[in-house]
DNA sequence: GATAATGTTGGAAG
DNA sequence: TCTTCCAACATTAT
């Protein structure tokens, strides 16, 4: 369920993990996390872990003597710190540390890629050359916000979420940044003012700096583990009061996903009449 | 049982 | 050719 903060404190957890440390053995189940990459180069893997960059959702390795790795979580990835000898459910793929801990990339859906190649070789993969801007590690500026999205003619929040524009949003995010901006998801890109760029650019980084401080700690947490409630502000509030204004939070489907939006707080102005949908056949 | 879920991709349809 | 839509991937939770 990572998007930019989770997989930002994945990849702050496994620096930690690895810190100091050498894996000494990697191993990964014939899995279709793969792909099409060649597995049995994960199990050359060893050493120190010498640099691990985000990029947008992906991830990339940099061990010692040049070997590196590709990942991504996909949907229900996630990577944990076990001690040697436990069972670890929907374990895809395990890093052996000299101190007595593996590192599961745990994935039931097996959503998630893991794509073996030399360190060098990881940015210009054909899924992460093509990534846009990452916000956190780029910085992001309303001006290169605009630059980046407002050329699209898609809706709003789809536009955020194109990964080639903006690396990291993804539903959630992107909902709650549009929330945080009081901008409705369907405005087409073209018609925000500077002010709204810049209300939406502040909103992008509360938004990440908000779910960073939510994901922080030794274990990953996602939505539907052990959550008592939806930390959220809009998203999976359909039907419930608006945190700021008492509206009840409408959704839609969107490019595919499920929107959540206040329609008080995220006027449509700007919005296009909707286009007739054709009717299923 | 049906439905939907924090992502990406590939192919069909327009 | 470009854009849009949708199924597929595999599992869990409501």
């Amino acid at each position: 369920m990572p998007e930019l903060p989770e997989v930002e404190i994945a990849r702050r957890n496994l620096v930690r993990w690895f810190d100091g440390r050498r894996l000494v053995r990697a191993e990964a189940d014939d899995t279709r996390i793969f792909r099409g990459a060649e597995r049995q180069r994960f199990s050359e893997l060893s050493g120190r872990l010498e640099s691990l960059v985000r990029r947008g959702k992906y991830l990339l390795f940099a061990f010692e003597g040049g070997r590196g790795l590709m990942g991504h979580l996909g949907m229900t990835g996630k990577f944990v710190r076990r001690t040697e000898g436990h069972v670890e459910p929907y374990s895809r793929a395990r890093f052996h540390l000299d101190d007595g801990h593996v590192i599961h990339f745990s994935d039931p859906r097996m959503f998630g890629r893991m794509e073996p190649a030399p360190a060098a070789a990881l940015r210009v993969l054909d899924s992460v050359k093509l990534l846009g801007r990452d916000p956190l590690a780029d910085g992001l500026t309303a001006g290169q916000l605009q630059a980046a999205v407002g050329s699209s003619r898609k809706p709003l929040k789809v536009a955020l979420m194109d990964q080639e524009r903006l690396a990291g949003l993804g539903n959630i995010h992107a909902a709650e940044a549009l929330f945080r901006a009081g901008l409705h998801p369907s405005r087409e890109p073209g018609s925000l003012t500077s002010d709204e760029w810049k209300r939406l650019v502040q909103a992008i980084r509360a938004t990440i700096d908000f779910g960073l401080k939510e994901q922080e700690g030794e274990e990953p947490v996602y939505l539907e583990e052990g959550r008592s409630e939806n930390p959220f502000l809009v998203y999976g509030r359909a039907g419930g009061p608006c945190s700021q204004c008492g509206t009840a939070v409408e959704s839609f489907t969107q490019g595919g996903r499920t929107t959540h939006f206040c329609p008080k707080c995220q006027p449509r102005s700007g919005v296009h009449a909707p286009k007739p949908r054709a009717g299923k056949r």
